[in-house]
Order: structure tokens, then C-alpha cells, then sequence
DNA sequence: CTGGGGTCCT
DNA sequence: AGGACCC
């Protein structure tokens, strides 16, 4: 136990393997006003000796220098891409442009000021003969992006994307590997060197080397991610930077410290040197956000946040933030390289200055839609749910609105593109009518259609309420509705769902009324066994549709297609 | 006149 | 459904 009489918070855990060798002189920047406010609140209330013993556990990490993780990036990936399609644009300065932004450049128009996201007339006027290439359709940068992901697989199966341009690689077993084949000749791994740049900030002379043979897997791992660059080069003509590191957090800061196309690797030891001269938001999931929160209580430097006790932090943040945050800034990432399996989620958006009628919306949400339904491949065929999302114009709030709403089974039964294009663009115009009051001018700047919780069999129909409407669907010979018909009781009134559920005399009276309104086709026996509610809403869009249309009420749509689904019925007014 | 994507957490 | 984060 460390039960320190110490003032400075950190070097109460120094005594651990991984940190021994670092210093942390907290006292320092308690002193020196930076962080008063909370610097002084902590002194007083928290007495070393009170520290949790959660504090204590999550000061060391579970992994140790055990790992050896790669953080892999593709130098400016769109441009990139071009430059490896079109090899004459290698040395001209090349700008992606996505609507009026250049959102990335390549090398040479950087040095001419053509930054990342900066507006395309301010570009051309730092670079007049910029060549500048549309890159709002990502289908060729996605397709290179998962290649080269493929092509790391090679070296360990954990391969974690991030974005379309940067991976980690777990290489711990590979090293480990490489490392017993010197069994017999050890004397060999004393010539060994890193490959590339080494950070190694110190002045001062490390005593010793951690005792792990931590610093030989970081310069295995060098080799490695050498090896893996000069890959991504011979195959895909694709330059790339890289980080080595005992942790994925340390491999993305060393992976940019040196770019672009070359790579740097970091010892453990030297870990705090580096940290504790970078500012908070070097840190990858240290964003605005936190930023600015820790910024207002005087935090501004990752040295600063490492004088913080956990239970400090937890007053400004959830605890599992304020756990991250606390291990962070000592340079502990326990976070696992998680092999990337099917996406969670596919999506298309597209923006614009202005979209203010229903008719306009109509057509820019179908043609994204047709995008979109191409790229449901490869186990991503049955999504569950589909989201909305628009961005009003309306002063630059700028933030995102969503409605979701999940996947009707006729979606999955058909192969027809086009239906199933309709069949979304049905349900996505209900979702804009409850984001938007079409009574109301409105005023859109972007819309986004996304798939999500996909599945790998197309679910059962038993939420298709169609299906047991509609007469033309036999029970008895769709192997789909009978069993369903069980799963389907909660959405309907009673259990007693092979007879006609029993109704008070109003009801009854009622119910011959609306059988008149009830389309041809609807059986009437499953219609009784629907809850009141939708029952109503059903028989409101029917009288509706009888009274603009001169048919019988009971030839109601007699064109109707057999997947017709409930979201029809709501539907018939536009 | 701030892209077009994604992930995870609450 | 939104927010924070990443690119």
C-alpha cells in the first residue's frame, strides 16, 4: 500500500511497474495558479490516505507494456486516392472538394496554403491553379478504405478502423512470434533498432530500460509497421504514417508526430515526457466538449489533468469519463483493438443551401435512398431500422434531428429495387412530416437517410400487421403467418384471436358502420382484433380515401400491391 | 457558405 | 433522439 504522507497526488502511484521511471511533479502546477480552483478544492477535501480503492486500481493498467499496438495513417487519403488513380497529379497541388469546402489536399497544396476544410474560393485565391476534384460520392475512397484494412489483416486479425483512413493493428502475437525466433541468439536483439523516428524527449539519461522487454516489441513492432507501409505502397500505391506504441492511445499521438509518410515509435518509459507536453486535445476522445469543460476549471494541459484525483473528476463528469480521463493523461489505455466485424450502421446524407417544399424533399430523399439501397451488401441486406435526419436552415443552429422507425418485412420479401425504394421513401416522408409542420413554411439545409441493426436473416413478419389484413395471403399456406399469428398477440386485443373478440352494443354498432368503409380485400375478422386506436386511424385514411374517391367503398385501391403495408393506409393523403 | 461519413454512450 | 467523439 502507498499510504503516502505526500502532497502530490501522482507520484503516490509511482511504485507501479509501468510508471516508475516517470516523474509526475504535480505539486508544481498545484502551486503555480494555473488550476486553482480545483487544485485548492482537492487539496483540502481529499487527504491522500482518503483515496478509493478504485482510484488505486484503475492508476495501474490491466495490459502493462504487453502489447504492441500499430496506429496506421493514410496520409491525405482522398487526394491520395486520386493521385494513385491519376499519377500526373502527384506532384500538381489537388484539392477535394465536397460542395464549397476543400475538406482534405495533398502535400504540394499544402504548401501553398491550401489547408483541410477551408472554403473553396479562399483556396483558389491562396492557389489559383489548384486542381480540384469532387469527392462528395465516397464509394471509390470507401472501397480503397476497406482494402486496405483487408490487406492488414495479414499481420494479426485485430484490426480496428477508424474513420476511412487510419487503422490499429494489434501486432502483440506477431511480435511475440518474431521475438522466439531469436531463441537461441540472443545476442542478436542487442543489434536490433527501431525503424523510423524513436520519441525520446528526455535530457536526462534513463537509469536502466524497463525490465519487460518492452522497448525490444516496440522496435519489432517498428519492423512490422515498416513492413506494413511499404505493403500499402507496393499494392495500393498508397503513403501512409505510422505509430508504435505499447497502447492505442500513444500509438495515434506518436503516428502523427512525424508525417507525412514516416512513422515513429515511442518506448513506455518515455510515456509522461511526452504526454506532459501535450495539450488536452491531442488526446483522441479528448473533443471540444471536454475541452472546454476542463478549460473553465482552469485545466488546459494533459500535465495539469494528471494532478486531478479521480474523485474530482467525477464532480464534472459521468464516471466512466472521468475513469477514462484519469487513466489518459498517465498514458494508461487499456481500450482493446477490436477486430471491425459488419458496420453497425450505413448511411448517405446530402446537403444543400435550400429544400422548402414536400415535393423537393420527396426527390432528393428518393434519390439518396437509391444510393443508399446499393450499398446494402455483404450481410447488410436486412436492416431493422431506418433514421431521418434533417438539419433545418433556420439561423445556423446546425444541429442534426432525427425520427427513426423500424423496416416493414416487405421489404426484405422483395428483390425489386424500385419497391423497395418506395417502400422506404413512404416510411421517410412520414418521419419529415413529424419533423417538419408542413403547414408551416420550412427551410432544410441537409438530409440523411441511415440503415441500422442489421440482421443476418430477414426477421419474421410477426410486426407486419398487412399480412393478416389482407385476405390474399392465405393463413393456411403462408408458413409466415400462422406461427406469427402467436407472436403477433401483444398488438392484439385479447388472445382469443381465432375468434371475434365480443363487443358492447355500441361497438357492435359502430363496427357494422365501418364495415362498410373497410376495403375489399382487408379481412374483417383479423381488422375486429386490432386495438381500438389503430383500428381508427385505419378507418379515418379509408373514409378519407372514399370521399375524393367516387369507387364503392368496399373496391377500395384495387390496384393495391399485396405488400402493401399498414404505413400505406397512413399514407394515401399525398 | 462547416463534408459525408462513422462509433459509442446516455 | 440526441450528444460526444473520431476521421
Amino acid at each position: 500500500m502507498e499510504e503516502q504522507r505526500t502532497s502530490t497526488y501522482c507520484t503516490v502511484y509511482m511504485d507501479d511497474d509501468n510508471l516508475d521511471d516517470n516523474t509526475c511533479d504535480a505539486s508544481s502546477s498545484i502551486d503555480n495558479g494555473i488550476g486553482d480552483s480545483i487544485a485548492d478544492w482537492a487539496t483540502i477535501t481529499l487527504q491522500p490516505d482518503l483515496k478509493d480503492e478504485e482510484e488505486k486500481h484503475l492508476s495501474k493498467s490491466c495490459y502493462g507494456h504487453n502489447r504492441t499496438i500499430i496506429h496506421l495513417d493514410i496520409d491525405c487519403f482522398y487526394a491520395q486516392v486520386e493521385m494513385a488513380k491519376n499519377s500526373s497529379l502527384r506532384n500538381k497541388p489537388v484539392g477535394i472538394r465536397q460542395k464549397h469546402i476543400i475538406v482534405t489536399s495533398n502535400y504540394p497544396a499544402r504548401e501553398r496554403g491550401v489547408g483541410k476544410l477551408i472554403p473553396l474560393t479562399k483556396a483558389l485565391e491562396k492557389c489559383p491553379d489548384l486542381i480540384v476534384i469532387n469527392g462528395e460520392d465516397l464509394t471509390e475512397y470507401r472501397e480503397v478504405s476497406f482494402k486496405v484494412t483487408d490487406y492488414l489483416k495479414k499481420f494479426s486479425t485485430k484490426v480496428h478502423r477508424l474513420g476511412f483512413d487510419e487503422n490499429y493493428i494489434d501486432v502483440t502475437e506477431l511480435v511475440q512470434c518474431r521475438l522466439n525466433q531469436f531463441q537461441d541468439h540472443t545476442e542478436d536483439l542487442q543489434s536490433l533498432q527501431v525503424v523510423g523516428y524513436l520519441y525520446q524527449n528526455s535530457n536526462t539519461v534513463k537509469a536502466q530500460a524497463c525490465d519487460c522487454n518492452c522497448r525490444l516489441r516496440m522496435i519489432i513492432g517498428s519492423q512490422i509497421a515498416a513492413e506494413m507501409r511499404q505493403g500499402l505502397w507496393n499494392v495500393f500505391s498508397l503513403t501512409s504514417s505510422g505509430g508504435i506504441a505499447h497502447n492505442k492511445m500513444l500509438s495515434k499521438i506518436v503516428s502523427g508526430l512525424h508525417k507525412p509518410n514516416l512513422q515513429t515509435a515511442i518506448y513506455p518509459e518515455d510515456t509522461l515526457d511526452l504526454l506532459h507536453s501535450l495539450e488536452l486535445r491531442k488526446i483522441a476522445g479528448i473533443g471540444s466538449a471536454t475541452n472546454n469543460k476542463l478549460q473553465s476549471v482552469g485545466i488546459t494541459t494533459v500535465k495539469e489533468l494528471s494532478t486531478l484525483p479521480l474523485a474530482v473528476l467525477k464532480t464534472h463528469f459521468p464516471t466512466p469519463q472521468a475513469c477514462t480521463l484519469f487513466q489518459w493523461c498517465k498514458g494508461i489505455d487499456d481500450s482493446d483493438v477490436v477486430a471491425a466485424t459488419k458496420p453497425k450502421s450505413i448511411g448517405v446524407e446530402d446537403s444543400f443551401s435550400r429544400c422548402c417544399t414536400m415535393i423537393a424533399s420527396k426527390k432528393r430523399i428518393s434519390d439518396l435512398i437509391r444510393h443508399l439501397l446499393s450499398r446494402l451488401v455483404d450481410g447488410c441486406e436486412h436492416p431493422q431500422t431506418v433514421k431521418l435526419t434533417i438539419i433545418r436552415h433556420d439561423r445556423s443552429s446546425y444541429k442534426r434531428e432525427s425520427k427513426q422507425c423500424s423496416v416493414p418485412s416487405t421489404f426484405y420479401s422483395t428483390k425489386d429495387t424500385d419497391k423497395k425504394c418506395s417502400i422506404i421513401l413512404d416510411l421517410m416522408m412520414n418521419l419529415l412530416r413529424k419533423l417538419v409542420d408542413i403547414h408551416k413554411p420550412f427551410r432544410l439545409r441537409l438530409f440523411g437517410v441511415t440503415f441500422t441493426n442489421f440482421k443476418d436473416k430477414p426477421p419474421v413478419a410477426s410486426l407486419d400487421i398487412s399480412s393478416y389484413l389482407d385476405r390474399s395471403k392465405s393463413k393456411k399456406h403462408d408458413p409466415l403467418v400462422k406461427k406469427p399469428l402467436m407472436t403477433a398477440v401483444p398488438i392484439v386485443c385479447d388472445n382469443n384471436y381465432n375468434q371475434v373478440p365480443s363487443h358492447s352494443d355500441k361497438d357492435s354498432q359502430n363496427l357494422l358502420e365501418h364495415d362498410k368503409t373497410i376495403p375489399e380485400d382487408i379481412d374483417l375478422e383479423v381488422f375486429h382484433q386490432l386495438p381500438q386506436q389503430m383500428k381508427d386511424e385505419l378507418l379515418n385514411e379509408w373514409r378519407k380515401h372514399n370521399l375524393t374517391n367516387t369507387s364503392p367503398s368496399r373496391t377500395f385501391s384495387p390496384k393495391r400491391k399485396k405488400e402493401s403495408t399498414i404505413l400505406h393506409y397512413f399514407n394515401r393523403s399525398h
